[in-house]
DNA sequence: ATCGTTGTACGACAGTCATCGTACGTTTGG
DNA sequence: CCAAACGTACGATGACTGTCGTACAACGAT
């Protein structure tokens, strides 16, 4: 886990973020909830410590699409990877889209 | 194209649109340029109108996709199919998502 | 009637996606 | 030191996607 064995966990710059893969990373409902969650703790969370009713296999794919679309921040610790929604960046690139969008997931009734 | 020829014009209700399938739809750089084209044009603009550079069957299929999500809605006028942004619906069951999402994609730099 | 326009239908095809299981590497706690 | 916990890597697989070409149907104008 260290930085010898994983390569990197490598970001998107801000100005590099694609508004289609944000879309389309936001548009899977287990990423949505991911998503939510990391907006309701506003803190970091460890990939373990979510709902989600998919493998860890399936999970560790999710957040490595979320981290590439831009919306997340991973961070080591330990043999914990920490989350962090990326909303500054987001809202600057894209202002009010994350948080529109996660308002709809919570208060609407899709998925 | 009449009715008998063509199956109907499927579109979904107001409350059965989901926010995943919205997402999904506009994560498309093809889908979204249609969909921008249409707020811009606020009115009924034909299929053919827009200056997408993908092929008719394609073209058909992308509508297909932004229609059976409930972004647009379709009606037959001749050998013509009018489109419009189903602005109301998406407002009422999802404020603010696609105003937001519409203005990124005009003023961000994004595909 | 016939032709051009508009758009769909169908079939094909390569690429991506979401999912899983199993195996593995790290770190931490007993 | 050993085992459990956390998460990744890899490979597989079935489904879906975006793309296209060709053929076809309907409408409108000549």
């Amino acid at each position: 886990m260290t930085p010898s064995t994983v390569e990197k966990i490598a970001h998107p710059a801000r100005d590099e973020i694609e508004l289609s893969d944000v879309l389309h990373a936001l548009s899977d409902p287990v990423r949505l909830q991911i998503a939510a969650g990391l907006a309701a703790a506003s803190c970091e969370r460890s990939c373990g410590s979510f709902d989600v009713r998919v493998s860890k296999s399936t999970c560790t794919h999710h957040f490595k699409v979320l981290r590439e679309a831009g919306v997340i921040h991973q961070r080591q610790e330990g043999t914990a990877r920490l989350n962090t929604l990326r909303v500054d960046d987001l809202e600057a690139r894209f202002p009010g889209v994350l948080e529109t969008i996660l308002r709809a997931a919570l208060s609407g009734a899709s998925s």
